[in-house]
DNA sequence: CCTTGTATTGAGAATCAGTCGCATCTTTCT
DNA sequence: AGAAAGATGCGACTGATTCTCAATACAAGG
C-alpha cells in the first residue's frame, strides 16, 4: 500500500524536489480515482474533498507524476489532456467505441512481445505503449438498425 | 492521382453537401503536408499559398475529411488536436521519443492480425488502430551520457 | 531558534485552441 | 436570372493551459 508515495518520492528526490502537501494531495487524489481523469476534474475533486489547490499546481504536478511514470496520458476522444494511473496496472488495449464513447479495456498480451521486438528491430528504448482502438462496441451493433 | 478528391466528392454529395472551393483547398493542403498536423498550421500553410481561409471553415471541414476516411485523429503528444491523412497509407505504428520529440513510424504488420482477433473475442467491430509507444529512439540514446 | 538560498505556491493575467451565431456569399437547380 | 439550401468569414465567447510574480514554505547551517 502507498507504494506510489515511495516511488514519487524517490523521483523527486532525486531531482532535487520536495514532496510538498499539494503534490502529496494530488498524487493520493490521482489514485483515488479509478478512472481516467483531466485537470479541472482533478481539481473539483480536490475542492470538494478539502483543500483549494490552484489549477496552476495541478498542471506542475501532473508533469511530474507522468515522468516518475506513475500515470501517462491516456487517448482522449474530447479535446482535453486526459490522463490514467497506470502504476501497478498492466498495460492494456483502449477500444473506443465511436457512437456511444465508452472506452472498454483489455491487457496487451502478446502485442507486448510483439512490439518489443519491432522496439529492437529500430532500436528504440521501449518505455509506454498506448493503443488505441475505434470502432463499435457490440451494443451499439445491436441497436444499430432503429437509430440510423 | 488525386483519388482523394472523388472520395471527398462522392462522400459530400452522399450528404447533400458541396465541394466548394475552401474544401477543395483544405483538402489539398492536406494532401500536400507529409507530416502531422493541426488546425492552426494547416491555416499557416494555407495562408502561405494563397487562400485566407478562416479558422472556423478549416475547423468544420476537418471533421468532414476525417467521416470520409480521408485522415484520422493521430496521437498525440501535445495538447492540440493532431491529424494526419491516411488514405492510400497504410496503419502503422508512431514511435515518439520521450527526449527529443521525433516520432517514427512503422507498419502494423501482424500486429493487426492479432487486434482483430481480440477485437471478435469481444464482439468489437474495429475501425481504426492507434498505436503509440513512447521510449527513446536511438539517437537519444548515444547521445544520452553527454547530457544527463 | 534565526538566517539564507532555493523551491513552491496561488492568483490572476495572458494565450491559444476550438465553438458558435449571424449576416453575407455561393452553388445548384430551375 | 431567381430561389433555396448550404457555406463562409468575422468576431465574440468558452474553457483549457501557460506564464508572471509576489508571497510562502522548507532545508541546511550557524
Amino acid at each position: 500500500m502507498e507504494d506510489q508515495v515511495q516511488v514519487f518520492q524517490e523521483f523527486l528526490s532525486r531531482k532535487g524536489l520536495k514532496l510538498t502537501r499539494p503534490r502529496r494531495e494530488i498524487l493520493d487524489a490521482v489514485f483515488g480515482l479509478h478512472e481516467h481523469f483531466d485537470a479541472p476534474r482533478l481539481h473539483q475533486t480536490l475542492r470538494g474533498i478539502k483543500s483549494d489547490i490552484s489549477m496552476a499546481t495541478i498542471y506542475r504536478t501532473l508533469p511530474l507524476l507522468e515522468e516518475a511514470g506513475l500515470i501517462q496520458h491516456s487517448l482522449r476522444a474530447s479535446s482535453r489532456d486526459v490522463y490514467e494511473h497506470i502504476y501497478g496496472h498492466p498495460l492494456h488495449v483502449h477500444w473506443i467505441c465511436s457512437r456511444c464513447s465508452k472506452v472498454q479495456e483489455t491487457p496487451l498480451n502478446s502485442l507486448q512481445d510483439q512490439l518489443q521486438k519491432e522496439a529492437e528491430g529500430i532500436n528504440f528504448n521501449l518505455d509506454e505503449v498506448n493503443i488505441q482502438v475505434r470502432g463499435i462496441c457490440w451494443k451499439c451493433r445491436n441497436s444499430e438498425n432503429e437509430i440510423q
